[in-house]
DNA sequence: CTCCCGATAT
DNA sequence: ATATCAGGAG
């Protein structure tokens, strides 16, 4: 049985302002990928004040691999920018502070908040959606609704690492194409399986 | 809502 | 071939 406690990231980064740029980076991408490009990124741009300043051609050609390139390159750049410009190169500790930088959403300031200083937050992205609308935990679509029926549920001491372990939960176990519902240790507490049938349960 | 966009698994 | 990957901006 696993009991999903895991509540760190796989991403790899060294300090705050490196772990918002790779978690900018790792929309739409697997950690594996961030992670190929993040020590050759940070080799060449070792503080905001680098990275607001860099070449976007050479930064493109570090994080093209992450897919998303051009604009990924054109947010870590704003956002170092930023970061130099309202925060004075410093990380702010605060939801509302982070979300006014470039490229910086809720999900990914919530993953800051939660990560970096243990701040309670909860990061809604694709697999926290995809799980807890499954569990029926919730029935909103919109990332922030779910968020706050999230908080109602649980105790905010729980927030910073709930993200983290539906995430895992959802790689390994709810997947999003075949949920494995038969080796589920959530079957029998939860809805999908009644209502689809364990469509592609077993069958390849 | 669409667009951005490569890597990987199926 | 296609779906999916720790999304955000226009």
């Amino acid at each position: 049985m696993k009991r999903y406690q895991i509540s760190h990231t796989a991403l790899d980064y060294q300090d705050a302002f490196q772990l918002l740029v790779v978690t900018v980076l790792s929309a739409q991408t697997t950690d594996e990928s961030v992670n190929k490009v993040a020590p050759i990124l940070f080799a060449k741009y070792q503080t905001s004040t680098d990275l607001a300043e860099a070449n976007p051609e050479d930064v493109e050609k570090i994080v093209y691999s992450t897919g998303f390139y051009r604009q990924k390159t054109r947010s870590i750049i704003k956002l170092a920018q930023g970061l130099e410009d309202l925060y004075d190169g410093e990380v702010p500790p605060d939801l509302d502070l982070l979300v006014k930088l470039p490229g910086v959403g809720r999900k990914t300031a919530s993953v800051v908040l939660a990560e970096a200083w243990n701040i309670p937050a909860i990061a809604v992205d694709t697999h926290v959606r995809r799980v807890t609308g499954r569990l029926g935990l919730t029935s909103e679509s919109d990332p922030a609704k779910i968020e706050q029926d999230l908080k109602a549920l649980y105790p905010k001491s729980a927030w910073s690492g709930l993200s983290m372990r539906y995430i895992q939960f959802g790689r390994d176990t709810c997947e999003a194409k075949r949920p494995r519902c038969g080796e589920c240790e959530m079957f029998g507490l939860c809805e999908w399986p009644d209502r689809f049938a364990f469509a592609g349960q077993s069958s390849k």
